[in-house]
DNA sequence: CATTCTCCATACGGGTGCGTATGGTTTTGA
DNA sequence: TCAAAACCATACGCACCCGTATGGAGAATG
């Protein structure tokens, strides 16, 4: 979906009907024709991201690996923002921006975290990492990272991964 | 400013002349007295952030303590976000949300977190720290947890700090 | 008392974006 | 070849919000 783009790039005020159907060099018409209206395009636009977020990238993991490799590979694949097709590195942070004006965004934002920071307890547990807070602050360096756009974020990352 | 409460709960599309006035018991014609029009106010609400939001904290810290202590000092004060009569824990997050739509508040924020990388790679130097991804990572860690809204979110952040 | 200044409420015009109506063009299939 | 279906463009009504115009209430000042 190219609406990803608009979203990254102008944020949630970017993803208008009209904006959206031209970016694809069509028009209103089109756009009714495919779409029943503006909800239900972002609705399968939120979906889509649900499926790629999480599965897209847990399967990119090789599950023969050690769980410290798994986790250390997890981690860089993270902050590897080289995704332009599908809105790189600004994508996440719009999201989270779109999700105080609209609760559906929120909601499914909100099980994103939750299954990632769930694979992540795993990923750490089997690791040996005891402390209970290390998936929190991973992930959550990951996504300061992300939205600062940190150059050599992966070096700020195994800065933490290093001392667990 | 009550502006700020508008834009944490609701984001930037709460930021409506109406909708800011009548939380005030006022209507339109009151709030285009005092202000010339809406990015006049915007503008207003973003210099006022950005003297409370460096200034203020800077000038909590003790400056006889310690480098490592002040160090320490300030990274508790980021991850503790209980101060609603100024936005409370959402105001960052938005305003980042809110840098998508409009390049002022880009530059705003991109001033703000230039201006605190330096004083906390100031900070770090002093305090004996030579890794050179120390600040981009603890700045990261802050903002990723206030992103998240993670409970208990100094714990995550000594976990980084303990290890530098 | 008259006037002026401050502050606020209501009413209007203009712009923008959503969603629909309508008709046209291309493709599909019998 | 003809009809139906898929796909798309233009035009319109509607709602929302911005900014202004207009006027009123109340204090301050002469």
């Amino acid at each position: 979906m190219a609406g990803f783009r608009a979203l990254a790039s102008a944020g949630p005020s970017g993803l208008k009907a009209e904006a959206l159907a031209r970016d694809l060099g069509a028009t209103k018409g089109s756009f009714y024709w495919h779409f029943k209206d503006l909800p239900d395009y972002l609705a399968r636009l939120i979906l889509l991201w649900e499926e790629r977020g999480f599965d897209g990238v847990i399967a990119q993991l090789d599950p023969s690996a050690p769980p410290r490799a798994r986790l250390e590979q997890l981690c860089t694949m993270a902050v590897s923002f080289d995704d332009p097709s599908h809105g790189g590195a600004a994508l996440e942070p719009a999201l989270r921006a779109w999700m105080l004006a609209s609760p559906d965004v929120a909601k499914a934002v909100g099980r994103m975290d939750a299954r990632r920071l769930a694979y992540l307890g795993g990923l750490c547990r089997e690791a040996g990492i005891e402390d209970p807070n290390a998936p929190n602050a991973l992930y959550a360096l990951s996504v300061g990272l992300e939205t600062l756009g940190v150059p050599d974020a992966y070096r700020s990352m195994q800065l933490l991964l290093r001392s667990l």
